[in-house]
DNA sequence: GTAATTGCAAAAATTTTGCAGCATT
DNA sequence: AATGCTGCAAAATTTTTGCAATTAC
């Protein structure tokens, strides 16, 4: 895998960042996979991990890991953290950020050099709570 | 796998368990398999498994997903979150909790009643920065 | 004795990789 | 033309499951 050179625009990458971006969701590779097959029913599933990972190699998307043992993706870079449903495990956004200081907030506890934070909240989605 | 029934000591759970509470770190399950066969050498990764699962349902033991594809475990229930080294993949624990209301923080960004939260932070370990 | 649990082996699920040919720049 | 990318197939990894035998209660 490329790790210096420049990113091509070919068809398969460009529409796996497509259907990554107009999804809502966190879709698993296999979930984008499907998505992206029906527009180029000749990609292979190969393709899809080579690309995601590229891509969040380079900042363009991001790889989660929200529990639940496949991994998820996500084309939105802009601040933000997720809440997932205890119930029935779904994935949101949450917009923002925490009013203070994370890293200070720690910075006596441990000897790391801390470049960021993932925030999940956790809890019952509205869905769930009115069953 | 049992539901409901009560849970037997079995000498494969009791070390298990044990190998759990005595390692700082977050085992893998097969790093944990590696640590209790050398007790019970005759013990199956299977059986490792299923115990970590049936552990974390009965809240007994934490099932995490740091990201790095293989799940971790950790025995500690009381309230900490865990840094990430991005270079070597490390888990560390890290005290305490926030000095804010997270709940608060994020109250109108969604619809779910939250429960809790889950952070970790992401950095460089002392180890690999001194390299 | 009964039901939970185990070991083993096999299967399932997920992700990675080698390679020859193709496509973007 | 050069090199990044792709599809395919095979391999590697991680986790789950069926089943008969065993064990804790």
């Amino acid at each position: 895998m490329s790790q210096t050179g420049a990113l091509r625009e070919t068809r398969q990458r460009v529409v796996l960042l497509d259907e990554l971006r107009r999804t809502k969701s966190h879709p698993t590779a296999d979930e984008l996979y499907q998505l992206v097959k029906r527009r180029l029913p000749r990609i292979s599933l190969a393709t899809v991990y080579r690309n995601l990972e590229l891509l969040s190699r380079r900042g363009i998307i991001r790889k989660l890991d929200l529990g639940g043992g496949q991994r998820r993706f996500d084309a939105d870079n802009t601040s933000h953290h997720h809440v997932r449903c205890i119930r029935c495990g779904r994935v949101d956004d949450v917009a923002g950020e925490l009013p203070i200081s994370v890293e200070q907030a720690f910075s006596d506890k441990h000897g790391y050099q801390i470049t960021g934070y993932r925030l999940e909240l956790v809890g019952v989605c509205p869905q769930c709570q009115s069953e």
